[in-house]
Formats: structure tokens, C-alpha cells, sequence
DNA sequence: AAATATTTGTACGTATGTATG
DNA sequence: GCATACATACGTACAAATATT
């Protein structure tokens, strides 16, 4: 169980860490399409904007990248980076 | 500078008070909707529930309307009002 | 072309917790 | 104790872009 409610850690920070945890275990392939917000949102049992915020900073760091009406996708560089890592 | 975090008035009566103002000088048309709260916040760098708090004084005066999930717009009377005295 | 579904984007509404004066 | 202010989190509604049927 990843999330943990009553940590000191906020959600959305949380939420973050699993997510960039998972695109650097390389679970998420180069340029790969997350589980909509509403699926995460299901899946960590919070609110969709939570996971909004989440990913809001996987974005700053250049992690991912975010297209309208379709999806949020890996960064190309960072699947390279994941995959010469592993 | 508009705000003054030393002064005596609370921030979000501040807030109201230049809102009222720029509303007054008719900076915002009849039926207008205002910038969003986030944006307010990030403009008058303050919480964005401080701004909440100054709007709902405008709206208590009749200058302003909210509409959930749409924004906050100007009364029309009020902005026939302004543009009687302007 | 049209209608529908999916997904991200935006915006207000509400509640709780914390900190400060 | 109370008012002020901020951070977090969830709720609800609708818009915009995209994809599908």
C-alpha cells in the first residue's frame, strides 16, 4: 500500500514519488501513455485533482509531458535515461 | 503595490477594496467575469481563500456574481452604475 | 458528417488542519 | 478564545481537445 494518509508526506507529494518511481523502474515504456488521471485517481483512491497536482510536478521536472484530450506521456529522454540505467 | 501585509485592514479586505476600486473605475465591463481566484492569488500573491474571502464581501455589496465552475462577474447593474458616473 | 466517449483543463465550493497574533 | 492566513484535499460542473463509432 503505497499511500499513506496519515504521513507527513502530502498526497499529491506521494503520489509523485510512486509515479516517478514507477517511470524510472522503467515500468512505463519510451513515450508511453499514463493511466488517465481518472484511472490513478481509482487506483490511489484520491481525488483526480490530487493526481493532477502529483504529476504536475513530474511535468516541472521534465519527466512527463501532458497532451489535451489525450494523455500524459513519458519523456522520450527520460525512458532513455531509465533504460541506460537498467 | 496594492497590498500591504504591515497594515492594519486584514489582506482580504485589502483584496476587496482594490477589487471594489477597479470595478468602480469600470477595468471591468458590465457582466465580465474577473480573473479567476488562482489567478488573483497569484497576482496579489496571497492564498487563494483570502481572495475568496475579499470577493464574497463584493458579492454581499451586490458588485459582484458567482457562478460554480464558471468564474465571478461583474452585477450588470453595477456596471451601469459606473458607467452613470463615469 | 455527426454523435458519443475519453481525457485533460479550468473554476468555484467546501472541509480540515496548522500557525500566528 | 478568536480572527486571520495558508496548505492540503475532496467535491462538482463544465469546457476544450482528441479519439472512436
Amino acid at each position: 500500500m503505497p499511500i499513506d494518509r496519515e504521513g507527513k508526506l502530502p498526497l499529491y507529494r506521494q503520489i509523485a514519488n510512486e509515479l516517478r518511481r514507477d517511470i524510472e523502474a522503467g515500468r512505463y515504456a519510451a513515450g508511453r501513455r499514463l493511466p488517465s488521471e481518472n484511472e490513478l485517481a481509482a487506483y490511489y483512491e484520491v481525488n483526480r485533482l490530487t493526481i493532477r497536482k502529483g504529476i504536475c510536478l513530474l511535468v516541472e521536472e521534465g519527466l512527463c509531458e501532458k497532451v489535451p484530450g489525450r494523455g500524459t506521456f513519458v519523456s522520450e529522454q527520460q525512458a532513455a535515461l531509465s533504460a541506460r540505467s537498467a
